[in-house]
DNA sequence: CGTATGTCAGGACAACTGAGATAG
DNA sequence: CCTATCTCAGTTCTCCTGACATAC
C-alpha cells in the first residue's frame, strides 16, 4: 500500500495542494492567479476560453479569478475588436511585478516539496511527471 | 509552467483520482475499502481510531466508510474487552475475497497511470515518491 | 439555426472542523 | 479532571454541470 503508485501520488499531491495554496496565500494571491499570469505572459494574450485551454482551469473558475486579478490592477479586460463575444486578456505593468513576486513564492514552494530530492533526482522526477501528464492530456479528452 | 513540479503533481494525481474512482467504482467499491482492507491485512486487526492513523484516513470518513463494509460483511466491529470506547476491526473471510479483488482491480488502474513508463522508470518514479511522501509525513505533523 | 463565448448558480466530492456521548 | 474513542452534522474547497444571454 505504501508502495501503490496511485495512492503515494494522491496522497503526496494533497501535501503539494497545501503548500501551494499556503505559500500563495502568504502573498496575497492564489495558484490560478500565477498558472494565469504565468501564461499570459509565456504566450500572450488570450481571450477566456482560450486562456482557458491553455492553463487547464474550468472556464466557470476562470471568471473569479481574473475578477480577482483585475481588481488588484494585474490584468486589464478588454473587447476584442474582431470578435465582440470574447474579451481579450493583458497582463499590466502591475500584473508583470505581481508575476515575478509570485514567481519567487512558486520557486520556494518547489524547494519546500522537493526537499528531500537532490538535483539529479528532481531533474529525473519532474521529467517523470511530465511523461504521464502529457501522456493522461492526450490520451483523455 | 509545464515544467513546474507542482503543478504536474497536482494535475496528474486529479487524473490518478479519477481512475482510481471509476476503476473501483466498476467493482462497486471505493479507494477507501481498498485501503482499508489492505491495511487489515497487511498490518492486522485495529481500532479505529488506530486505523485512521495507519491509512491516513480522517476519523470522520472512517465511520462512513467501515459502515459500508460492515455492510456488506467484508469487517465486523467488535467491541475491545480491554478497552471498552474500542471497536476492535477485523476481516471476515468474504472481507478477503473482496480484498482479492480489489487488489486486482488496484493493478489494473496502477498499469493505466503508469502506461507510458517503462519497469525501470516505474521503479524510478515510485522510490521518488516514497521518499517525498515519507520526507512531508514525517515532517509535517 | 447551430456553435462559441462569457457569466452565474449550484451540485458532487473529498478533506476537514466541531460537538456530542461514552469510556479510560 | 483531562484525555481518547466513536459518531454525526455541517463547512470548505476544488472541480464540474447546467443554464442563460450574447455574438458569430
Amino acid at each position: 500500500m505504501e508502495r501503490l503508485p496511485s495512492f503515494l501520488l494522491t496522497q503526496t499531491a494533497m501535501h503539494a495542494g497545501r503548500l501551494v495554496t499556503e505559500g500563495f496565500a502568504a502573498s496575497g494571491g492564489r495558484g490560478y492567479h500565477y498558472r494565469l499570469l504565468g501564461s499570459l505572459l509565456a504566450d500572450g494574450p488570450a481571450s477566456q476560453a482560450a486562456l482557458g485551454r491553455r492553463t487547464g482551469i474550468h472556464l466557470s473558475d476562470l471568471v473569479g479569478a481574473l475578477n480577482e486579478l483585475e481588481t488588484g490592477g494585474y490584468v486589464a479586460r478588454s473587447p476584442d475588436p474582431g470578435d465582440r463575444r470574447r474579451n481579450v486578456i493583458t497582463v499590466t505593468e502591475a500584473g508583470r511585478l505581481r508575476a515575478a513576486e509570485l514567481a519567487e513564492r512558486a520557486a520556494a514552494i518547489q524547494e519546500e516539496l522537493l526537499a528531500p530530492l537532490d538535483p539529479a533526482e528532481r531533474e529525473q522526477f519532474t521529467a517523470l511527471l511530465a511523461k504521464l501528464y502529457d501522456h493522461h492530456r492526450y490520451s483523455a479528452s
